[in-house]
DNA sequence: TCACTTATTCAATAATTATTGAACATTTTG
DNA sequence: CAAAATGTTCAATAATTATTGAATAAGTGA
Protein backbone atom coordinates (compact mmCIF):
# COMPACT_ATOMS: atom_id res chain seq x y z
CA UNK A 1 0.00 0.00 0.00
CA UNK A 2 1.33 3.22 -1.28
CA UNK A 3 2.54 6.42 1.10
CA UNK A 4 0.24 8.97 0.24
CA UNK A 5 1.46 12.22 -0.11
CA UNK A 6 -0.41 13.58 2.56
CA UNK A 7 1.36 11.09 4.94
CA UNK A 8 4.24 11.92 3.93
CA UNK A 9 3.81 15.86 4.67
CA UNK A 10 2.46 14.60 8.23
CA UNK A 11 5.89 12.73 8.43
CA UNK A 12 7.94 15.21 7.37
CA UNK A 13 6.19 17.31 10.31
CA UNK A 14 6.20 14.66 12.95
CA UNK A 15 10.23 15.09 12.09
CA UNK A 16 9.69 18.19 13.08
CA UNK A 17 7.83 18.53 16.13
CA UNK A 18 9.79 15.80 17.92
CA UNK A 19 12.08 18.41 17.28
CA UNK A 20 10.79 21.13 18.98
CA UNK A 21 9.23 19.17 21.49
CA UNK A 22 12.84 18.03 22.22
CA UNK A 23 14.48 21.28 22.33
CA UNK A 24 12.06 22.68 24.75
CA UNK A 25 13.06 20.64 26.91
CA UNK A 26 16.11 22.68 28.32
CA UNK A 27 13.50 25.36 28.68
CA UNK A 28 12.10 22.99 31.35
CA UNK A 29 8.91 21.46 29.65
CA UNK A 30 8.07 18.02 29.44
CA UNK A 31 8.47 16.38 26.11
CA UNK A 32 4.70 15.72 26.19
CA UNK A 33 3.47 19.32 26.91
CA UNK A 34 6.90 20.18 23.76
CA UNK A 35 4.61 18.43 21.86
CA UNK A 36 1.61 20.04 22.08
CA UNK A 37 3.02 23.43 21.40
CA UNK A 38 4.71 21.89 18.35
CA UNK A 39 1.20 20.76 17.02
CA UNK A 40 -0.21 23.76 17.40
CA UNK A 41 2.88 24.80 16.27
CA UNK A 42 1.65 23.51 12.48
CA UNK A 43 -1.71 23.89 13.53
CA UNK A 44 -3.87 25.82 10.28
CA UNK A 45 -6.16 26.70 12.40
CA UNK A 46 -7.06 27.47 16.30
CA UNK A 47 -7.60 24.26 17.93
CA UNK A 48 -9.35 22.64 21.03
CA UNK A 49 -8.31 20.47 23.54
CA UNK A 50 -10.12 17.64 21.78
CA UNK A 51 -8.45 18.28 18.81
CA UNK A 52 -4.97 18.18 20.38
CA UNK A 53 -6.03 15.38 22.53
CA UNK A 54 -6.64 13.39 19.42
CA UNK A 55 -3.05 14.53 17.94
CA UNK A 56 -0.73 13.88 20.44
CA UNK A 57 -2.60 10.66 22.20
CA UNK A 58 -3.15 11.94 26.07
CA UNK A 59 -5.56 12.55 28.24
CA UNK A 60 -7.61 15.37 28.30
CA UNK A 61 -6.61 16.22 31.58
CA UNK A 62 -3.02 16.19 31.27
CA UNK A 63 -3.85 18.21 27.64
CA UNK A 64 -5.50 20.64 29.56
CA UNK A 65 -2.59 20.99 32.24
CA UNK A 66 -0.20 21.56 29.75
CA UNK A 67 -2.07 24.04 28.12
CA UNK A 68 -2.36 26.11 31.09
CA UNK A 69 1.97 25.69 31.40
CA UNK A 70 2.20 26.58 27.76
CA UNK A 71 -0.19 30.08 28.55
CA UNK A 72 1.56 30.70 31.31
CA UNK A 73 4.56 31.05 29.73
CA UNK A 74 3.15 33.09 26.54
CA UNK A 75 3.91 30.00 24.10
CA UNK A 76 -0.04 29.69 23.47
CA UNK A 77 -2.51 31.88 23.77
CA UNK A 78 -6.33 31.01 23.99
CA UNK A 79 -8.69 32.31 21.12
CA UNK A 80 -12.24 33.11 21.41
CA UNK A 81 -14.05 31.16 18.35
CA UNK A 82 -17.62 32.74 17.49
CA UNK A 83 -20.49 30.00 17.70
CA UNK A 84 -18.30 27.00 19.29
CA UNK A 85 -18.19 26.72 22.92
CA UNK A 86 -15.08 24.93 22.93
CA UNK A 87 -12.04 26.73 23.99
CA UNK A 88 -9.49 27.19 21.38
CA UNK A 89 -5.81 27.83 21.29
CA UNK A 90 -2.78 28.94 18.83
CA UNK A 91 0.43 28.63 19.35
CA UNK A 92 2.91 31.99 19.75
CA UNK A 93 5.45 31.03 16.47
CA UNK A 94 7.36 33.18 17.18
CA UNK A 95 10.94 31.90 18.18
CA UNK A 96 12.80 35.04 18.98
CA UNK A 97 9.49 35.73 21.55
CA UNK A 98 9.27 33.09 23.01
CA UNK A 99 13.37 32.33 23.70
CA UNK A 100 13.09 35.92 25.21
CA UNK A 101 10.07 35.68 27.36
CA UNK A 102 11.71 32.52 28.87
CA UNK A 103 14.82 34.28 29.94
CA UNK A 104 13.01 37.00 31.13
CA UNK A 105 11.17 34.70 33.59
CA UNK A 106 13.87 32.93 34.49
CA UNK A 107 16.10 35.54 35.07
CA UNK A 108 13.83 37.60 37.12
CA UNK A 109 13.29 34.33 39.21
CA UNK A 110 17.27 34.01 40.06
CA UNK A 111 17.48 37.18 40.17
CA UNK A 112 14.23 37.44 42.99
CA UNK A 113 15.83 34.70 45.21
CA UNK A 114 19.58 35.43 45.39
CA UNK A 115 18.60 38.93 45.59
CA UNK A 116 16.13 38.38 48.85
CA UNK A 117 19.27 36.00 50.67
CA UNK A 118 21.74 38.64 49.87
CA UNK A 119 19.76 40.93 51.41
CA UNK A 120 19.64 39.22 54.73
CA UNK A 121 22.38 37.25 55.15
CA UNK A 122 25.13 39.80 53.90
CA UNK A 123 24.59 42.39 57.20
CA UNK A 124 24.77 39.38 59.71
CA UNK A 125 28.10 38.55 58.05
CA UNK A 126 29.31 42.09 58.22
CA UNK A 127 28.34 42.05 61.61
CA UNK A 128 30.08 38.46 62.03
CA UNK A 129 33.29 40.37 60.39
CA UNK A 130 33.23 43.21 62.74
CA UNK A 131 31.75 41.79 66.31
CA UNK A 132 33.18 38.03 66.37
CA UNK A 133 34.52 36.94 69.79
CA UNK A 134 37.26 34.78 67.80
CA UNK A 135 39.64 36.63 65.02
CA UNK A 136 39.40 33.47 62.59
CA UNK A 137 35.68 33.93 62.46
CA UNK A 138 35.95 37.62 62.15
CA UNK A 139 38.44 36.51 59.55
CA UNK A 140 36.17 33.86 57.64
CA UNK A 141 33.00 36.13 57.99
CA UNK A 142 34.68 39.35 55.85
CA UNK A 143 35.80 37.16 53.54
CA UNK A 144 32.45 35.44 53.08
CA UNK A 145 30.51 39.31 52.96
CA UNK A 146 32.94 40.16 50.29
CA UNK A 147 32.03 36.49 48.27
CA UNK A 148 28.49 37.61 48.70
CA UNK A 149 28.90 41.35 47.80
CA UNK A 150 30.27 39.94 44.75
CA UNK A 151 27.85 38.52 43.72
CA UNK A 152 25.44 41.69 43.45
CA UNK A 153 27.45 42.89 40.52
CA UNK A 154 26.08 39.61 38.73
CA UNK A 155 22.51 40.26 39.57
CA UNK A 156 22.55 43.84 38.35
CA UNK A 157 24.34 42.10 35.63
CA UNK A 158 21.19 39.46 34.79
CA UNK A 159 18.71 42.42 35.32
CA UNK A 160 19.85 44.29 32.98
CA UNK A 161 20.15 41.75 30.41
CA UNK A 162 16.64 40.59 30.88
CA UNK A 163 15.23 44.43 30.84
CA UNK A 164 16.90 44.24 27.23
CA UNK A 165 15.42 41.29 26.73
CA UNK A 166 12.01 42.81 27.41
CA UNK A 167 12.28 45.52 25.65
CA UNK A 168 13.53 44.66 22.21
CA UNK A 169 16.67 46.38 23.04
CA UNK A 170 19.23 43.46 22.75
CA UNK A 171 17.86 43.26 18.88
CA UNK A 172 19.34 46.73 19.24
CA UNK A 173 23.02 45.06 19.97
CA UNK A 174 22.43 41.26 17.97
CA UNK A 175 19.99 42.10 14.89
CA UNK A 176 17.58 39.37 13.82
CA UNK A 177 18.91 38.04 10.19
CA UNK A 178 17.14 38.90 7.31
CA UNK A 179 14.77 36.55 7.38
CA UNK A 180 15.87 35.09 3.76
CA UNK A 181 11.99 34.99 2.29
CA UNK A 182 11.38 32.00 0.02
CA UNK A 183 14.69 30.72 -1.18
CA UNK A 184 14.64 26.85 -1.57
CA UNK A 185 17.50 25.09 0.20
CA UNK A 186 19.88 27.45 1.39
CA UNK A 187 22.09 27.67 4.89
CA UNK A 188 23.86 30.20 6.48
CA UNK B 1 22.92 27.02 75.80
CA UNK B 2 23.80 29.76 73.33
CA UNK B 3 24.88 29.91 70.21
CA UNK B 4 28.58 31.12 69.55
CA UNK B 5 29.50 33.21 66.60
CA UNK B 6 31.24 30.37 64.33
CA UNK B 7 27.61 29.08 64.00
CA UNK B 8 25.55 31.76 63.41
CA UNK B 9 28.35 32.36 60.35
CA UNK B 10 27.45 28.80 59.53
CA UNK B 11 23.61 29.67 59.30
CA UNK B 12 24.18 32.72 57.54
CA UNK B 13 26.13 30.11 54.96
CA UNK B 14 23.39 28.31 54.66
CA UNK B 15 20.73 30.74 54.12
CA UNK B 16 22.68 31.71 50.81
CA UNK B 17 23.67 27.59 50.23
CA UNK B 18 19.89 26.96 49.88
CA UNK B 19 19.48 29.80 47.83
CA UNK B 20 22.49 29.20 45.26
CA UNK B 21 21.16 26.01 44.80
CA UNK B 22 17.83 26.71 44.58
CA UNK B 23 18.67 29.20 41.86
CA UNK B 24 20.43 26.58 40.15
CA UNK B 25 17.47 23.84 39.49
CA UNK B 26 16.35 26.56 36.70
CA UNK B 27 19.89 25.37 35.11
CA UNK B 28 18.68 21.61 35.18
CA UNK B 29 20.33 20.47 38.26
CA UNK B 30 19.06 18.79 41.12
CA UNK B 31 18.95 20.89 44.48
CA UNK B 32 21.46 18.12 45.82
CA UNK B 33 24.06 18.73 43.20
CA UNK B 34 23.26 22.26 43.44
CA UNK B 35 23.96 22.27 47.18
CA UNK B 36 27.51 20.88 46.81
CA UNK B 37 27.96 23.28 44.72
CA UNK B 38 26.96 26.09 47.12
CA UNK B 39 29.10 24.44 49.54
CA UNK B 40 32.25 24.35 47.56
CA UNK B 41 31.58 27.86 46.68
CA UNK B 42 31.82 28.94 50.49
CA UNK B 43 34.69 26.39 50.91
CA UNK B 44 37.79 28.37 52.09
CA UNK B 45 40.10 25.75 50.91
CA UNK B 46 39.57 22.50 48.01
CA UNK B 47 37.09 19.90 49.54
CA UNK B 48 37.95 16.31 48.70
CA UNK B 49 35.17 13.73 48.33
CA UNK B 50 34.53 13.10 51.80
CA UNK B 51 34.77 16.29 52.93
CA UNK B 52 31.69 17.13 50.82
CA UNK B 53 30.00 13.72 51.73
CA UNK B 54 30.18 15.06 55.23
CA UNK B 55 28.95 18.53 54.63
CA UNK B 56 25.96 17.64 52.32
CA UNK B 57 24.92 14.14 53.92
CA UNK B 58 25.11 12.32 51.15
CA UNK B 59 26.43 9.11 49.89
CA UNK B 60 29.97 9.21 48.07
CA UNK B 61 28.13 7.50 45.05
CA UNK B 62 26.27 10.36 44.66
CA UNK B 63 28.01 13.09 45.62
CA UNK B 64 30.53 11.58 43.12
CA UNK B 65 28.14 11.70 40.10
CA UNK B 66 27.37 15.29 41.04
CA UNK B 67 30.61 16.36 41.28
CA UNK B 68 31.47 14.88 37.65
CA UNK B 69 28.40 16.59 36.50
CA UNK B 70 29.51 19.90 37.44
CA UNK B 71 32.86 19.21 35.85
CA UNK B 72 31.22 18.68 32.70
CA UNK B 73 29.53 22.11 32.60
CA UNK B 74 32.76 23.86 33.96
CA UNK B 75 31.66 24.66 37.32
CA UNK B 76 33.57 22.91 39.35
CA UNK B 77 37.17 22.31 38.54
CA UNK B 78 39.51 19.26 40.09
CA UNK B 79 42.54 20.57 41.57
CA UNK B 80 46.23 18.22 42.82
CA UNK B 81 47.23 18.89 45.89
CA UNK B 82 50.76 17.32 47.00
CA UNK B 83 50.76 14.83 49.31
CA UNK B 84 47.47 13.71 49.23
CA UNK B 85 45.70 10.61 47.35
CA UNK B 86 42.16 12.00 47.38
CA UNK B 87 41.16 14.56 44.45
CA UNK B 88 40.27 18.00 45.09
CA UNK B 89 37.68 19.88 44.72
CA UNK B 90 36.91 23.99 44.03
CA UNK B 91 34.26 25.77 42.62
CA UNK B 92 34.52 28.32 39.32
CA UNK B 93 32.91 31.16 41.69
CA UNK B 94 32.52 33.57 39.06
CA UNK B 95 28.99 33.33 38.33
CA UNK B 96 28.48 35.46 35.27
CA UNK B 97 31.18 32.57 34.24
CA UNK B 98 28.99 29.46 34.62
CA UNK B 99 25.70 31.34 33.57
CA UNK B 100 27.38 32.13 30.27
CA UNK B 101 28.89 28.23 30.00
CA UNK B 102 25.78 27.09 30.73
CA UNK B 103 23.97 29.49 28.07
CA UNK B 104 26.66 28.42 25.13
CA UNK B 105 25.62 24.62 25.97
CA UNK B 106 22.19 24.93 25.78
CA UNK B 107 22.14 27.09 23.02
CA UNK B 108 24.23 25.37 20.85
CA UNK B 109 22.53 22.17 21.82
CA UNK B 110 19.37 23.44 20.89
CA UNK B 111 20.30 24.97 17.56
CA UNK B 112 22.24 21.25 16.66
CA UNK B 113 18.60 19.81 17.83
CA UNK B 114 16.81 21.64 15.17
CA UNK B 115 18.94 22.30 12.66
CA UNK B 116 19.56 18.86 11.93
CA UNK B 117 15.75 18.72 11.59
CA UNK B 118 15.58 21.93 9.56
CA UNK B 119 17.95 20.15 6.79
CA UNK B 120 16.35 17.25 6.36
CA UNK B 121 12.62 18.08 6.65
CA UNK B 122 12.64 21.42 4.76
CA UNK B 123 13.44 19.93 1.37
CA UNK B 124 10.89 17.02 1.63
CA UNK B 125 8.27 19.82 2.35
CA UNK B 126 9.54 21.61 -0.70
CA UNK B 127 9.32 18.59 -3.19
CA UNK B 128 5.56 18.40 -1.80
CA UNK B 129 4.58 21.71 -1.93
CA UNK B 130 6.14 21.49 -6.17
CA UNK B 131 4.77 17.60 -6.86
CA UNK B 132 2.09 16.67 -4.51
CA UNK B 133 -1.00 15.23 -6.16
CA UNK B 134 -3.43 16.92 -4.99
CA UNK B 135 -3.26 20.84 -4.76
CA UNK B 136 -4.40 21.36 -1.22
CA UNK B 137 -1.90 19.60 -0.30
CA UNK B 138 0.82 20.86 -2.08
CA UNK B 139 -0.74 24.68 -0.33
CA UNK B 140 0.27 23.16 2.67
CA UNK B 141 3.44 22.09 2.22
CA UNK B 142 4.16 25.03 0.82
CA UNK B 143 3.18 26.79 3.87
CA UNK B 144 5.28 24.21 6.08
CA UNK B 145 8.09 24.88 4.23
CA UNK B 146 7.98 28.64 4.73
CA UNK B 147 7.41 27.89 8.81
CA UNK B 148 10.29 25.89 8.65
CA UNK B 149 12.45 28.31 6.53
CA UNK B 150 11.53 31.17 8.95
CA UNK B 151 12.84 29.01 11.61
CA UNK B 152 16.81 29.45 10.52
CA UNK B 153 16.79 32.98 11.49
CA UNK B 154 16.09 32.32 15.10
CA UNK B 155 18.82 29.87 14.60
CA UNK B 156 21.35 31.75 13.55
CA UNK B 157 20.50 34.07 15.64
CA UNK B 158 20.96 32.53 19.18
CA UNK B 159 24.79 31.00 17.70
CA UNK B 160 25.74 34.87 17.36
CA UNK B 161 24.42 35.56 20.72
CA UNK B 162 26.13 32.30 21.49
CA UNK B 163 29.47 32.99 19.98
CA UNK B 164 29.11 36.88 21.46
CA UNK B 165 29.16 34.63 24.83
CA UNK B 166 31.59 32.52 24.44
CA UNK B 167 34.21 35.11 23.48
CA UNK B 168 32.85 37.53 26.06
CA UNK B 169 31.93 40.14 23.37
CA UNK B 170 28.89 39.52 25.09
CA UNK B 171 30.39 42.43 27.83
CA UNK B 172 31.07 44.92 25.20
CA UNK B 173 27.15 45.16 24.89
CA UNK B 174 26.36 44.69 28.44
CA UNK B 175 29.51 45.89 30.23
CA UNK B 176 29.90 44.12 33.86
CA UNK B 177 28.91 45.94 36.55
CA UNK B 178 31.64 48.16 38.58
CA UNK B 179 32.18 45.81 41.53
CA UNK B 180 31.40 48.07 44.95
CA UNK B 181 34.20 46.85 46.56
CA UNK B 182 34.23 47.20 50.11
CA UNK B 183 31.40 48.91 51.15
CA UNK B 184 28.95 47.93 53.97
CA UNK B 185 25.22 47.58 52.96
CA UNK B 186 24.38 49.26 50.47
CA UNK B 187 22.62 48.31 47.49
CA UNK B 188 22.56 49.00 43.54
C1' DT C 1 -34.69 24.90 35.75
C1' DC C 2 -32.83 20.90 33.52
C1' DA C 3 -30.07 18.51 30.36
C1' DC C 4 -25.97 18.88 28.10
C1' DT C 5 -21.26 20.27 26.94
C1' DT C 6 -16.80 21.56 28.23
C1' DA C 7 -12.92 22.43 31.32
C1' DT C 8 -10.63 21.69 35.66
C1' DT C 9 -9.36 19.46 39.93
C1' DC C 10 -7.79 15.76 42.48
C1' DA C 11 -6.59 11.34 44.41
C1' DA C 12 -4.61 7.23 42.52
C1' DT C 13 -1.24 5.26 39.54
C1' DA C 14 2.41 5.09 36.23
C1' DA C 15 6.72 6.62 34.71
C1' DT C 16 10.81 8.82 35.45
C1' DT C 17 14.72 10.29 37.87
C1' DA C 18 17.74 10.47 41.87
C1' DT C 19 20.09 8.07 45.47
C1' DT C 20 22.24 4.42 47.58
C1' DG C 21 25.13 0.31 49.27
C1' DA C 22 27.84 -3.06 47.58
C1' DA C 23 30.88 -4.75 44.24
C1' DC C 24 34.56 -3.53 41.32
C1' DA C 25 38.60 -1.12 39.48
C1' DT C 26 42.59 1.57 40.22
C1' DT C 27 46.24 3.48 42.48
C1' DT C 28 49.52 3.88 46.20
C1' DT C 29 52.22 2.30 49.95
C1' DG C 30 54.92 -0.82 52.59
C1' DC D 1 53.05 -8.58 45.72
C1' DA D 2 49.57 -7.80 49.43
C1' DA D 3 47.04 -4.50 51.88
C1' DA D 4 44.90 -0.25 52.12
C1' DA D 5 42.75 3.74 50.31
C1' DT D 6 40.10 5.99 46.90
C1' DG D 7 36.88 6.63 43.12
C1' DT D 8 33.42 4.71 39.98
C1' DT D 9 29.84 1.66 38.29
C1' DC D 10 25.64 -0.54 38.64
C1' DA D 11 21.48 -2.94 40.02
C1' DA D 12 18.08 -2.09 43.53
C1' DT D 13 15.30 1.20 45.86
C1' DA D 14 13.49 5.62 47.12
C1' DA D 15 11.69 9.89 45.80
C1' DT D 16 9.79 12.75 42.61
C1' DT D 17 7.09 14.06 38.83
C1' DA D 18 3.79 13.22 35.13
C1' DT D 19 -0.45 11.18 33.68
C1' DT D 20 -4.88 9.53 34.14
C1' DG D 21 -10.05 8.49 35.00
C1' DA D 22 -13.54 9.95 37.70
C1' DA D 23 -15.72 13.55 40.07
C1' DT D 24 -16.71 18.32 40.17
C1' DA D 25 -17.47 22.86 38.55
C1' DA D 26 -18.90 26.12 35.34
C1' DG D 27 -21.12 27.46 31.67
C1' DT D 28 -24.97 27.27 27.77
C1' DG D 29 -29.22 26.74 25.43
C1' DA D 30 -33.95 24.91 25.34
Amino acid sequence: MPETDAQRLQEARDVMISAIAQSMVAYGVTPSVGRIYAVLYFAEAPMTLDDIKDEVAMSKASVSTGIRELMDTGMVVKVWKKGDRKDHYIAERDFFQNFLSFMVKMLRLERGVLYKAVEQVEPQMRDLADNAADSETREIAAKDAELVNGSKAYLTWIMRLANAMESGDIFAHFPRPESDEGSAGRES
